[in-house]
DNA sequence: AGTTAAACCTGGTTGC
DNA sequence: TGCAACCAGGTTTAAC
């Protein structure tokens, strides 16, 4: 379900609701990625500040009490005055957030609440693969530690097309791997990446380092235009990717290649491929796209 | 050092 | 209909 629109989307949805939103509680199902890092217990009684986005990571930095609101005592489970901390989402591959005013009992597959004064925030998450992690900051483990590799995010005016270029000069690996693993550029999952190759007429298996610079410019070009793209549409749907509203996304039909394989290509008309690099599926038009 | 497999899970679809 | 095999939006960790 989420690449970095389905991510943005999210946040959107959830920073104006929750801005200030005091918790209440919070409660875990099954076990996630990893552990939360802190008790429960921990996560009452903190204010909720602006959620950012960092790659495909939510931040939700939470401070001890609102602004000018001096906290009343730090008893057990309770902030301390003037501390922070925050929690780091994930969504990893078939997690979503929705933000529930009257919050029905939580489902099979519902595996954290955080109960606020404004509505659950509630983890849905089949496969389990998503992520809360406590962390006192974003700069600071275990936060710190997962954001490490993180390559700069796609729209950030400092990756110019020179310094992207000079990024997969330095990777022999195909460039829709590199383009997957993020450390160059964070945001293309598996369905952006395979379009962007496509919009840009790159080979998936070309290796990074022979792109020349004009075709570099080119693929972050494409990158940047189709996750334009799937924001305004909402978030691309394949399967079920649903905004916190309960919507669906509009992507899904926009899709050139990705899901296309034995289809005509919409360019040439040649039968679109299919296949695994790097443990995933790539599509692509082997006349379009050339090594 | 840098690139490629294995691992984590559940559920839906496909094929015999 | 039943059941096995394969597929799925991600990323860390371990292994070549």
């Amino acid at each position: 379900m989420p690449e970095l629109p389905e991510v943005e989307v999210t946040r959107r949805g959830i920073a104006g609701p929750l801005r200030g939103a005091r918790v209440l509680y919070a409660r875990l199902g099954k076990p996630l990625r990893w552990p939360l890092g802190c008790p429960t217990e921990t996560l009452a009684g903190w204010h909720i500040g602006e959620v950012s986005r960092r790659g495909k990571y939510l931040w939700l930095p939470l401070s001890s009490a609102a602004a000018s609101e001096p906290s009343a005592g730090a008893g057990a489970g309770t902030a301390a005055n003037g501390t922070q901390g925050g929690l780091l989402l994930h969504l990893g591959m078939s997690g979503s957030l929705a933000l529930l005013r009257d919050a029905p009992a939580p489902g099979p597959h519902d595996h954290f609440d955080l109960v606020t004064d404004r509505g659950t925030l509630r983890l849905n998450d089949p496969r389990r693969f998503g992520a809360v992690v406590w962390s006192l900051a974003l700069h600071t483990p275990p936060a710190s530690t997962l954001l490490r590799h993180l390559g700069p995010e796609p729209f950030d005016p400092l990756l110019t097309p020179e310094a992207f270029h000079a990024r997969l000069q330095q990777r022999r690996a195909p460039i829709k791997a590199v383009l997957l693993a993020g450390d160059v550029v964070v945001g293309a999952g598996n369905i952006y990446a395979c379009e962007a190759l496509f919009q840009a007429g790159i080979h998936p298996a070309l290796r990074a380092d022979r792109i020349s610079r004009p075709r570099a410019a080119r693929l972050l070009a494409a990158l940047r235009s189709t996750l334009a793209r799937a924001l305004d549409l909402g978030g691309s749907t394949l399967r079920d990717f649903t905004d916190v509203h309960g919507a669906s996304g509009a992507y899904q039909a926009e899709a050139a290649v990705y899901g296309r394989a034995g289809q005509p290509c919409l360019r040439c008309g040649s039968l679109l491929r299919r296949r695994v690099q790097a443990q995933r599926s790539s599509y692509f038009c082997a006349i379009c796209q050339r090594r």
